[in-house]
DNA sequence: GACGGAACGC
DNA sequence: GCGTTCCGTC
């Protein structure tokens, strides 16, 4: 019932895997794809970047993005071989695919949606208007942001 | 590099 | 359930 959005508006068909928090009190890990997003909104000199299709990104720097996420999820041997075989199981939970021919690059499967509550979302330039809802709950869930 | 099975831990 | 580790295959 958490996830229930308030209010009198009828349902909104968002996929499952938006609405899950993207911190949960206590120790619940961060999940891989909200790490993704989270370096997406930081931009410029990251090892990963936006690519050029809505939603697709690049890996820059695979071994770096492997560093990187082996330090937030205390995995000091991580690397880009380990690393992709997480985001190969993204395949099959919709949340990802990858994007054939290019190297390094994936897309998220949001289509008109964009998560909002990491750090310099929404990417500069894009025009948005918000026509959805924000959800609330505790604890803090996703912000959807509709664009049209 | 990219894919996906298998065993495993938490 | 969500990866992590390892690895055979293309």
């Amino acid at each position: 019932e958490d996830r229930k959005v308030t209010g009198k508006e009828k349902p909104l068909l968002f996929p499952d895997w938006a609405y899950k928090p993207a911190w949960s009190p206590g120790s619940r890990q961060v999940q891989l794809w909200h790490f993704l997003l989270e370096l997406l909104g930081r931009g410029e000199g990251s090892a990963i970047g936006w690519g050029g299709e809505w939603g697709e990104f690049v890996i820059r720097d695979p071994e770096r993005l492997a560093k990187l996420w082996g330090e937030r999820k205390g995995k000091p041997h991580m690397n880009y071989d380990k690393l992709s075989r997480a985001l190969r199981y993204y395949y099959n939970k919709r949340i990802l695919h990858k994007t054939k021919g290019k190297r390094f690059t994936y897309k998220f499967n949001f289509s008109k949606l964009i998560l909002v509550n990491y750090p310099g979302y929404p990417p500069p330039g894009l025009q948005v208007i918000i026509t959805s809802l924000q959800l609330m709950s505790k604890p803090p869930v996703l912000l959807l942001f509709h664009f049209i």
